[in-house]
DNA sequence: CCCGTTAAGCTAACAACGATAAGTTAACGG
DNA sequence: CCGTTAACTTATCGTTGTTAGCTTAACGGG
């Protein structure tokens, strides 16, 4: 009378003592491939990634609190990539106003690359956390600092007007998410070429935030 | 043996023949509704939206493919509203150029006043359907084609350098949708004054557009 | 006036979901 | 070898979106 297996794939070896958060890495791996793989947060069941961790669904709730929680420390995760990857993108560019462009440029790429990550990050709802701005542990603080230093150099080198660079982080952060969300959230749409419209703005604020 | 009855409400009294489709707006009404009082898409049930129009949830059926099209549905009848409210929003201002902005701040108030309405439209995913890109249906084409006008009103007056307006339109685009699906997704960030991030972004996009 | 047709709506149920309570198994220290 | 407890499992709950199939009431025709 025993139903159907609830485990389909292979069972997971129970990990040794005081090795349990082994499991949370295979967790997070599982989930963060499903993610990539149907491109859909909803689409990826707590009862799925557990099935491809090899693993039973209550098992998922010994190392996250309930779903948002996995995918977003799924997310979290990629935001190192993230920062990471804009801070490597500039990493030879001289010039402090290109190598701005160029943050935002690598911004949208790594944006519609990762759509779903993006969207989990930058596009859902908060969690109705208790805490309502623990303000370090704001994901992506880390990405943004590192803009707002970009702006304060260009501002140091008089490549831009000088001002509060904090305002004028927060818009350039503006823009490039405008661009990555509605590529994401509506591909539909006729875009023109997205050269031409990265191109196209940021001739607009090579102007616009001169000195 | 009856359990708890299915409908809690009063419950809606049958529609005349040839006149199912007052279901239809009762849904809608009370979908909307809904929809703001909670302001959360994930938390307003079929079943709550069949209760709140006095009928049972497979009735919503009849009329909605499924719990997608209703949400969409209600959110394209915003979208009139959306368009009229900055056309309204712009009527006596004799300047093209500063019709643009106003434009644009109207723009951002009606998503930060309406969120879960702007969620739906232009922060979900579309609808996996089978017709890609109906081009006319694309909800807010018209409010685009304004904006793109108002572009065209600026270049002719010689208010912006002439140029692709429909280039510079997706640009302003994504500027305001940035400012505004930002506000409604991370709260918590430490946001300036709206005022002053919108007048800073007015200011770099009229010396930056300029002719 | 009744009666067949059919629009309008219901009851019952399904499968899948997130989540929890409570039991079981296996690794380790003594 | 045994008790403790970390590491899991089984079984189940309530809710969700959705569908199949039945019932009821409004209407047109005889």
């Amino acid at each position: 009378m025993t139903g159907e297996p609830l485990l389909s794939g292979p069972r997971r070896p129970r990990a040794r003592r005081g090795e349990g958060d082994l499991l949370r890495a295979d967790i997070l791996a599982a989930a963060e491939r499903l993610l990539i793989e149907t491109g859909d947060q909803g689409a990826v069941s707590v009862r799925a990634i557990a099935d491809a961790a090899g693993v039973t669904p209550p098992s998922i709730y010994l190392h996250f609190a309930d779903k948002t929680e996995l995918l977003f420390a799924v997310c979290e995760a990629r935001f190192d990539d993230f920062d990471q990857y804009m801070t490597e993108a500039i990493r030879d560019i001289a010039d402090p106003l290109e190598a701005l462009w160029e943050r935002g440029r690598a911004y949208v790429r790594f944006g519609t690359e990762n759509p779903e990550h993006y969207r989990i990050l930058f596009m859902t709802r908060p969690l109705p956390d208790a805490t309502p701005a623990p303000p370090d542990r704001l994901p992506g603080l880390a990405a943004f600092s590192h803009l707002v230093e970009d702006v304060g150099r260009c501002m140091a080198a008089g490549a831009i007007a000088d001002g509060d660079a904090f305002l004028v982080a927060t818009s350039l952060w503006a823009v490039v998410h405008g661009i990555t969300s509605l590529l994401i959230a509506r591909p539909d749409f006729p875009w023109p070429d997205l050269d031409r419209l990265m191109g196209h703005i940021v001739d607009v604020h090579t102007r616009g935030l001169s000195a």
